[in-house]
DNA sequence: TACATAGTTCAAAGATATTTGAACTATATT
DNA sequence: AATATAGTTCAAATATCTTTGAACTATGTA
């Protein structure tokens, strides 16, 4: 029995996510560089404050798109792609 | 030569496009049909206002993920599969 | 011609999203 | 202990998105 999503809310979160340039810029640079970075990192990368940066990191997350992992003091945080994949790639199957 | 595409305002026009519950009914409606509709008829199925209607359409239509073919009064509404395939199927590739 | 139908446009109102700086928590360093 | 660093939270300001009804254009029909 494989699980069919509905037009859900995780959607259009996603897309809602994804509806931004900034956002989109932060998924860029996770992807070309396909490993753990630290918050402070891509908002520096991305020349926004760092509450702007948190802002968007919670919206990212909440849509599941990135995974973030604390050390200590650091939040790192690595693109999710199974999301993208689900919502993304395999669109029309999930409509 | 393949034509890179960039981190556009065409791609956040696509997201912001699907980011919205009706339009991603309008979507799913329009995907299970696979043929030509009036704006009329989705309005009444989406259980819309005719302006409602109007503005949603206006907002697929710029993002590319419907085109529309005027006959007389009528307007009528398919799906441009090749804008969700660049934007969504290939999101990758385009980043 | 008079009336109906399909859809658009406009401006106002209401709802959401984004940015900003200040104050905050928690951890690290001297 | 005192200071610095990474990140969060809050409320206010601003910007953007969506809905609404009235007025409109264009076409079809009696």
């Amino acid at each position: 029995m494989i699980k069919q999503t509905q037009i859900t809310e995780e959607s259009i979160k996603v897309f809602k996510a994804l509806a931004d340039p900034i956002r989109l810029e932060i998924i860029k640079y996770l992807s070309q560089l396909d490993h753990e970075v630290s918050c402070g990192e891509i908002s520096q990368t991305m020349q926004i404050s760092k509450t702007s940066g948190s802002y968007h990191f919670k919206i990212l997350q909440e849509a599941g798109l990135i995974s973030v992992r604390k050390v200590a003091r650091e939040k790192y945080v690595i693109l999710d792609r199974s999301t993208f994949d689900r919502h993304l790639t395999h669109f029309w199957q999930n409509l």
